[in-house]
DNA sequence: GCGGCGTACTGTATCGATTTAGAGGGATCT
DNA sequence: AGATCCCTCTAAATCGATACAGTACGCCGC
């Protein structure tokens, strides 16, 4: 059998309080019976007090659960989710508490359901979930610290928010497009519609979008385009099966093989931009001449591809989640943090073309 | 106060073991019954057993540790990790179990076991860590499932195994570039000493470096280039602070900037090969031509450099590692994979130039 | 009418620690 | 000498659930 405190408190001959204290709170016993102790749990071969027997009694978990969109695997093939991690884990380690990935998956949400209520973790931070997805609501139950970067009607006041202002920032990129002439555009993105796959959409409002980032960013260049005198039913929309750089592309495919092509293609994410300059090069079109192109986030890939996007702070935003959740402020103000962007003009975009085709 | 189970019996009048099994195990009570337990949770707020009480009864966390050299932050800089990752999150989720990172650091190596002893999971999934490194022997005493891409002196014959034949893959890059006609030759690696600054070092024989996969790495080049004829004391070594492109590319400084300029630089990874290359391309060399360079792994990037490599699965890795984890097999001949690699020559490599300079 | 059996549920011990109040005993102060 | 205090250490309650043995009850067959 594994020894416990009981085991090594026997063979020191103390209680077992004395053994818990001589791990937990070196200040309330000798040095030499410390020593004594831990000699002791060393020969005994006991690795200090069991993680979950002390969580339990601590009711706190040391971690912070992540949830992902999609196959957990994922998380791992967006740059910007990557760099996102990276700032979340550096306050975490800070902290000394880890990270626990939460699978998640949009197919089957009865085991998401599950992985978020069996989670040992001291908060919850959601990456990027659409709306509907019911595990938001299995957070919201477990009565943990959340911290979000997205916003649901039905979200509890109490929820953490870090983000940035994404229709803010969409409607200064859509009129840098606009500014340069361009009339025939069209939009690019995932979550457009609620089924997932790669296809032109029509989007009454941005309001119809099921997914709080896409509605913010789809708003801000609908209302860019407006401003412009641009008729919303001429913009075209097309769906992303996924944020991944082949979904941008493929979706790229259907506004510029048809016949009054764009002169502008703005997506949501930088991975679904570069796609559409894939979708251009296949087709010898120039970006930033023939086409111009914006994307969102500056990842590094951004700047070596010359794509003009929305530069948000991935690694702060990260850090700031990790801190607003290890130790939520009372302030309300506190609570909700809008980090800045700011819009990086690259060369892929351009003046509108002078005549057609 | 929360709602317990006790709470939700009391409500409905049946005991705590009736409702436990009504979320655990639905067979032992009537259809009717179930329901009206999880009528009245929802009505008093219970969002199912705590995690962390049910984790202590049942002996089982639910999630698998990963440690990570350096800061917990830097395991998502490199692809190689990512790729590895994304496998072992596969697996993970294939039996609805979290991935829990283990914040590790090489300077406060206390704060690093800690981790590791307070780490609340059924097994660790060692990625990266120094031989010498003391989380290594607390994850033994934890008397977990282990599962290594490393091996030491002093593991316990229950650690399980999954990685490449590290130096046999390095002995064929070895003898691919002498074949080619180098005989001036550099090797670039990290942990080649303990002291980890960026600079070059002097390796008497391979067994005096202090982490497995560098080790068995510079064995099999070492052993490709005394086949060659060439003496090991001609060889120059230079040890990188990390395993990163500018580390790379910092100490590719110390070879190519020196008098007899190697013809050929082998580095221990993709990351730090690349980072030769910009050395080289900061110096007006061309890659494969004035210099040769190979890399390992083979990570998405080394294709568009053309850098020829060692391909390693890094997926099929993680998903084994994962596996082999939650499930470990009994049989010897099991707990131990090595998967195949592949030299894919790219045009990183080429003859060795006919007179120097 | 009684043994045998399956279903539906209960009671109790247990998982391994932390915490709080407090006991015991020597040193310090008055 | 007596009161006070501090320093160590102990005892008992608690954290929230699960496993397992056991009970109650209805039903079947002979």
């Amino acid at each position: 059998m594994r020894p416990t405190l009981q085991t090594v408190a026997d063979a020191v001959g103390v209680s077992r309080s004395t053994v818990s204290n001589a791990y937990g709170r070196p200040d309330q016993l000798s040095p030499e019976l410390r020593e004594k102790i831990f000699e002791a749990a060393r020969r005994l071969g006991y690795s200090g007090p069991d993680p979950m027997a002390r969580s339990l009694r601590r009711r706190q978990a040391g971690a912070i659960g992540v949830l992902f969109t999609a196959t957990l695997s994922y998380a791992f093939t967006d740059p910007y989710a990557v760099q996102f991690l990276r700032g979340l884990a550096e306050s975490a380690q800070r902290q000394e508490t880890g990270l626990l990935l939460v699978p998640q998956s949009l197919e089957d949400e009865e085991a998401a359901v599950g992985a978020v209520r069996n989670a040992a973790v001291d908060g919850f931070c959601v990456y990027c979930m659409p709306d509907w997805h019911p595990s938001l609501d299995a957070i919201q139950v477990r009565g943990l610290p959340v911290v979000s970067g997205q916003r649901r009607a039905t979200d509890s006041p109490d929820t953490l928010y870090v983000g940035v202002d994404e229709a803010g920032s969409t409607r200064i990129a859509g009129r840098h497009i606009t500014r340069l002439g361009h009339r025939r555009v069209a939009v690019i993105g995932d979550y457009l519609s609620h089924d997932g796959s790669t296809r032109p959409v029509t989007v009454p409002t941005p309001d119809d979008v099921p997914y709080f980032v896409s509605r913010e960013r789809l708003r801000g260049y609908h209302d860019a385009f407006r401003e412009a005198g641009i008729d919303w039913a001429d913009v075209a929309a097309v769906n992303a099966e996924a944020n991944s750089r082949a979904a941008g592309a493929a979706a790229a495919a259907h506004v510029l093989d048809r016949a009054p092509r764009p002169t502008a293609v703005v997506a949501f994410t930088d991975l679904l931009a570069l796609g559409v300059l894939d979708a251009l090069a296949a087709r010898g079109l120039r970006p930033g001449h023939d086409v111009s192109v914006v994307g969102f986030d500056d990842i590094p890939e951004a700047a070596a591809a010359s794509l003009t996007t929305v530069r948000q702070p991935a690694v702060e935003r990260g850090r700031v989640t990790g801190q607003l959740l290890l130790d939520p402020p009372d302030n309300p103000a506190e609570r909700h943090v809008v980090l800045p962007t700011e819009l990086v003009v690259r060369a892929s975009t351009g003046p509108a073309p002078t005549r057609s085709e």
